[in-house]
DNA sequence: CCGCTCATGTAACTGGTTACATGATTTA
DNA sequence: TAAATCATGTAACCAGTTACATGAGCGG
């Protein structure tokens, strides 16, 4: 049987916290949340809520309010298995902690930007990851509220993220904003003084 | 005309870099990355050649070398405009830095488990993180080898998220060590309790 | 010469996406 | 009561995935 999709788990982990919940609620959760990863779009949600049923991890009970019918779902002992399997078992394929980074990836090519435009990517990234903090901030303090001790962990992850992030902006733009950022002479230069050198040689090499 | 997705953009960026290459030393770049975000599969990389190509961003010069043909790829200049404005322009739905992390997914839903296997699971974590600590320093190192100033500043970014993620995780760990995670009163919680202060503060900002 | 890996693909599938449909409920 | 939004879906599409095919070069 198909492995379960990161999706599938986390919904799975959703409707085990929440109890008893419709699929609309479900993707609320999605819709609402910090991330961008899964837009919770309908054409996600509903199908998948199937697929979970069909493999008898959740069960479904029919149930209405006024003329509006829906499903309340809840998890079943397979399905807490199997979340519980999710959870323990990191998949072990490459690095799975390193995931998609837009920021980075750009990163990689940013000398194809002037030094204006760099300097403007830069920036704002920076303002975009700012806005980000007290969106997080908020949030953790609604998990702490409903004292969601691991829903407040989880957001501190976000913020830890966030920081960390900020910092590396830091450190990429005292780098691009000095006039010579390959050439001053403090630790963490010495080490990109080199960088030049080598691409110097590089370049006479490819001549 | 549909918009680029990110993939199709990062080998847009990496055309550009090498100058003049073929699909499979693309798709080498994706095997010996260190995230596994994408796979670098020949079903995915081929076709997209062949779109980018179709869109007139990439063109090929039919080469080879001994009795095999290749098609060797080099950026146009309308290729070299639409990476630029990849790079410029950073989604602006929702917060696209906020990406998927396999950890914090699973950190909503940790108390599913049992204190041994939560705590089993972060130790895990720990020893994954830690493993691609030296691995992203090797790589920074080709980096800096190649005089490639901004893939050792893209890489920086993997360690400052190695970092500040095992900084998380010694802080989760703390937290789920301790007998009564939620209750105890030290300044790890004080500080938790700022930050409902914050995001108070900056709600009442706003409005 | 045999087997293995390299290099270049093709085929089938699928888990998500956006866009659309539709009736119920709320709000102006 | 008209318009907007909520709630529950369906349909079509598509960018990736895994798996397979195939011939070239190469090490034993």
């Amino acid at each position: 049987m198909r492995e379960l999709s990161d999706l599938e788990c986390v919904v799975l982990g959703l409707v085990w916290r929440k109890g008893s919940c419709t699929a609309y609620a479900i993707r609320k959760e999605f819709v609402q949340s910090s991330s961008s990863y899964w837009s919770g779009s309908a054409g996600a949600i509903y199908p998948l809520m199937e697929r979970l049923e069909k493999r008898r991890l959740i069960e479904s009970q029919a149930g209405s309010q006024g003329k509006r019918n829906h499903l309340l779902y809840s998890i079943t002992s397979e399905g807490e298995r199997e979340l519980s399997r999710w959870l323990s078992d990191l998949p072990s394929n490459k690095s799975c902690v390193i995931t998609f980074n837009p920021l980075r990836s750009r990163m990689f090519f940013l000398d194809a930007l002037s030094r204006e435009d760099r300097i403007a990517f830069l920036r704002n990234a920076q303002a975009k990851l700012k806005q980000e903090v007290p969106r997080a901030l908020d949030k953790q303090g609604d998990y702490l509220e409903r004292g969601d001790f691991f829903g407040n962990l989880a957001m501190e992850s976000v913020l830890h993220t966030l920081r960390s992030q900020l910092s590396w902006l830091d450190e990429a733009m005292s780098h691009l904003e000095g006039d010579r950022p390959l050439e001053s002479g403090q630790a963490d230069c010495r080490r990109i003084a080199r960088f030049k050198d080598d691409s110097e040689r590089n370049e006479r090499r490819q001549d």
